[in-house]
RNA sequence: GCGGGUGUGGUGGAAUUGGUAGACACGCCAGACUUAGGAUCUGGUGGCGUAAGCUGUGGAAGUUCGAGUCUUCUCACCCGCACCA
């Protein structure tokens, strides 16, 4: 052979890559169209912010839609696999305001970076699908759908309490408050009432709720979850009468301040009811600071108090008596009300009925300030003392103390008396939700501009559909101070559309998740310019058949783009109720953190590994190995994906990524499983070359020979294809991958040993397999694949392809193995004729030498026989 | 506190759902070969033992002819929510 054939048949990833990603891109191979003759599959990966590199979370993501993707092609579906940039959002704002540019600049041209990088990759997008969530034409169909939802009632503004950064000038979401700290100015948030726009999800809470029984491809964590955040309850709500509003404050009550509703899960409860309590925001607790400042004290207090999970741990139960009385409903009993920092206005009504012997918080305030605590649950038997217990008692038993109600099983009581409230006429069964309505306002520039106008006339009045879209100007200075569409000269001014007459735009932006609440569906028309959706296309490839993202998503993105989903069907934009019928989360891509104690984290290529241990490569001591962590720029675990690929070929890292764990569990990266890709990827390459080499023109067999070498070889094939194509349904990739590999190997003994090489038969088989190697293996390694099915001598490109079939002939086996056990523990082997029948089976393990030899000294009891699989003689 | 999940070799992970524990890969050991390559090939590799064998899936008990798999208890770690009345 020649050097300059030998060059040719080696593996040379990076040119055979560029070949075929250009040939796919040129020929528009991945174009989606609808079709009639196919089935539709509508593959989806949670598009990615740009923030200016791709990161391993990027390549895992979109390693395993792709291999979903190619498998459903080669399935001869009609496969939609698009991707887009969840393009607003306050990195390229701050990014702005640091290098004094555009956000607008910043984001496209982050976008150009990574859609070049994720193009090395080999993904099988319909790249004519692609958008920007900032894009003109994309915002403007988010602000068509606001108004359209807005006149279905399902859009409103209210006023809310809202986390206040006081540095920056700005409303931050929840997740953006670290330790009741701002996370980029550090001051401590306030709590604020703003003027804020609200979605109403909870319309359809109890949808989103029940709609997730028939998620039968969710991960049940997701779901449970989704449950939890929606966190639907059962109780009664009904009203305390108030009064001591002349002991208290010297004052008549107007009529409002009369009374008090409350929300309790707990009716069974109703006559150990020895306060009430009521939130900070309560208007009782309002009233109450009116005339007492001391009672504003503690309300401010209550208001300043962090919203951490550790702050609340220690937060002390405290309470400040109003000097109300409210009055039981059944005994009459007049009760104190307490102001409690630890009631939420939030929830119910922001005011509890406060049972002491069954609640622990209500508990602990008692003891803090010296309220009675009467026990009206306990158990047969078991006596409990108001005066001794140290802890509220929660558990199920029988009702006491609780007048005619008495002796009533607890569970039963919840309705008895729920009932008895609505006799009464004073309360009802009522269901509550933890869910609360979706505030979408956010006081930023890099944002969705919300379409309304207010006028001091009319009030609010929505911009009219004609007028959209309505766009960020241009000319703005960014300082992260304040919102730039508030100071901006004349952004803000227009005529109001009802009376013209002066009035000023909406200054707040979307929330960022109204972007990725409805992109699923733009992308099946994102060419339609006269509507937000062309409907007919929408619901050609709705719903998605397979949805793959990052579990971090699993309630906020995944909650909103079910109720947007569902809020678009009623009004008309779409049919199907679920938008994602299958989920698949995948885990994190984790890698060990290495800290010097000089120079902090190190990045991989800082640290000298010697004998396990690792020294910083700046200053030479000795650097310790800490958490093996999720990567992430701030502990410099990274590894940079284009440096993977540009040294090792997108197939290798798609490889690796699917190969190394399943794709829900998280991934620990390591260097040397690398190298295993990589490896295997030219022992298929030299095999496959061996056998074109050898057996050119050799047809793929279609029957299984004679020769046992070459018929145990072709049930092999035909074994791998059946776990394969299990595998690709059931999506665990690292074991399919695996099944290829130990056909590839059995492939190359059989080559190796040299028996058969001469066989015309031999051609047949080996040439088959490595036909299938190529197809199986073409949803992970695309490249390698399509080149090495032109090697083989095909002109159609693999995409064209249909996934093997199992020939079941080649699957049944002449000879097996059977295990003989004896108590269950293994003495012997077996081969038998696979169609031995159940006696002769049975004699053959009786007949076994080593069998004999060990029942020598004991006693057949009973000999238990699985055709196909074992013996075992139960024996003493 | 509530809810969910995971515990298997030196490592990542398999195990057709109750039937040979450790597939495949990494690493390691021994050897071969060479155009010294990111090599490649062959054999070995859970632990103890020279061996026959014993033992082994976080721990304890149970069901079963048979348990990594089912049941009960328990320990450890991870994730989510968290004063939700």
């Amino acid at each position: 052979m020649s050097e300059s054939d030998n060059q040719q048949t080696k593996y040379n990833p990076q040119l055979l890559e560029t070949k075929w990603q250009g040939f796919w891109d040129k020929e528009q191979i991945f174009r989606a169209t609808p079709s009639p003759d196919k089935e539709k599959y509508y593959v989806l990966v949670m598009f990615p912010y740009p923030s200016g590199r791709i990161h391993m979370g990027h390549v895992r993501n979109y390693a395993i839609g792709d291999v979903v993707a190619r498998y459903q092609r080669l399935q001869n579906k009609n496969v939609l696999n698009p991707i887009g940039w969840d393009a607003f959002g306050m990195p390229a704002e701050n990014a702005a305001i640091q290098k004094k540019s555009h956000p607008a600049k910043w984001t496209y041209d982050n976008i150009d970076a990574m859609r070049s990088e994720l193009k090395t990759m080999g993904l099988s997008y319909d790249w004519k699908r692609e958008f920007a969530t900032c894009d003109p034409d994309y915002a403007h169909w988010e602000q068509d759908l606001f108004l359209k939802l807005y006149d279905k009632n399902l859009v409103y503004r209210k006023k809310a309490l809202v986390n206040w950064d006081p540095v920056d000038n700005t409303v931050l979401a929840n997740e953006q408050v670290i330790d009741g700290k701002g996370w980029r100015s550090g001051a401590a948030v306030v709590r604020k009432e703003l003027s804020q726009w609200f979605f109403k999800i909870t319309d359809y809470a109890d949808e989103l709720l029940t709609g997730l029984e028939k998620l039968e491809g969710w991960p049940e964590t997701v779901k449970t979850m989704q449950t939890n955040w929606i966190g639907k309850s059962h109780g009664v709500e009904f009203e305390f009468k108030i009064t001591g509003h002349k002991e208290a404050f010297a004052k008549e009550p107007t009529a409002e301040d009369t009374t008090m509703g409350v929300y309790t899960t707990r009716p069974d409860t109703i006559m150990g009811v020895t306060f009430c309590s009521v939130a900070a925001e309560h208007p009782l607790a309002k009233l109450t600071a009116q005339h007492n400042s001391e009672a504003q004290a503690f309300i401010q207090s209550c208001q300043s108090t962090g919203t951490s999970e550790e702050a609340l741990e220690k937060l002390e139960k405290k309470g400040f008596d109003t000097g109300l009385k409210a009055i039981h409903p059944f005994t009459g009993e007049k009760i104190p009300v307490f102001i409690a920092n630890f009631v939420l206005m939030s929830y119910g009504t922001g005011a509890v009925m406060a049972v002491p012997a069954h609640d622990q918080r209500d508990f602990e305030f008692a003891k803090t300030y010296n309220i009675p605590i009467k026990v009206v649950i306990q158990n047969d038997g078991e006596a409990l003392d108001s005066q001794t217990m140290t802890e509220a008692y929660t558990g199920p038993g029988k009702l006491i103390n609780s007048a005619e109600f008495n002796d009533l099983d607890n569970e039963n009581a919840k309705k008895i008396i729920a009932e008895a409230f609505d006799k009464k006429g004073i309360g009802k069964a009522t269901i509550n939700y933890r869910l609360r309505d979706w505030g979408i306002s956010r006081q930023r520039y890099w944002g969705n501009p919300i379409p309304m106008i207010n006028c001091e006339k009319c009030g609010v009045v929505p911009v009219p559909v004609e007028q959209l879209p309505v766009t960020l100007p241009d000319d703005v200075e960014l300082t992260g101070a304040q919102n730039p569409l508030v100071i901006h000269p004349t952004w803000k001014l227009c005529n109001c559309p009802k009376c013209g007459g002066a009035a000023h735009r909406e200054t707040d932006t979307m929330d960022t998740f109204m972007e990725s609440s409805w992109y699923f569906l733009r992308y099946c028309s994102p060419d339609e310019q006269n509507a937000p959706l062309n409907t007919k296309e929408v619901n050609h490839w709705m719903p998605v058949d397979q949805y793959v993202g990052g579990i971090e998503h699993a309630v906020l993105h995944l909650l909103y783009a079910r109720f947007f989903h569902k809020a678009l069907r009623d009004i008309g934009e779409v049919d199907c109720d679920e938008p994602f019928i299958n989920l698949l989360t995948q885990g994190m891509v984790r890698k060990d953190t290495i800290n010097c104690p000089t120079h902090g984290w190190l990045y991989p290529n800082e640290a000298d590994e010697i004998d396990g241990k690792f020294k910083c490569v700046k200053c030479g001591e000795v650097a310790t190995v800490g958490r093996n962590e999720k990567m992430s720029k701030s502990k410099n675990n990274v590894i940079d994906p284009n440096d993977l690929i540009a040294g090792y070929g997108a197939d290798t890292a798609r490889l690796f990524m699917l190969f190394a764990a399943p794709p829900d569990q998280d991934l620990e990266w390591n260097e040397s499983g690398v190298d295993g890709a990589w490896r295997f990827l030219n022992r298929l390459w030299r095999l496959l070359v061996d056998i074109q080499e050898r057996y050119n023109g050799a047809k793929p067999a279609t029957t299984t020979p004679k020769n046992s070498a070459l018929k145990e070889l072709r049930g092999k094939v035909h074994e791998t294809i059946e776990r394969v194509t299990r595998d690709m349904e059931r999506k665990q990739y690292n074991t399919g991958i695996s099944a290829v590999m130990e056909m590839i190997n059995a492939g190359g003994k059989l080559l190796a040993a040299g028996e058969v090489t001469k066989d015309q038969e031999a051609g047949g088989v080996l040439m088959e397999l490595a036909h299938v190697a190529v197809v199986l293996l073409n949803p992970y390694t695309p490249h390698i694949t399509e080149e090495l099915w032109q090697m083989l001598g095909h002109e159609e490109h693999l995409g064209l392809a249909k996934w093997p079939k199992v020939d079941p002939e080649a699957l049944v086996k002449d000879e097996i193995t059977v295990v003989v056990q004896i108590n269950g523990k293994l003495r012997s082997r077996l081969t038998v004729p696979a169609n031995i029948s159940k006696e002769d089976l049975e004699k053959a393990a009786m007949g076994d030498e080593k069998i004999v030899a060990n029942l020598a000294n004991v006693t057949v009891r009973k000999v238990i026989v699985i055709p196909g699989r074992l013996v075992n003689i139960v024996a003493n």
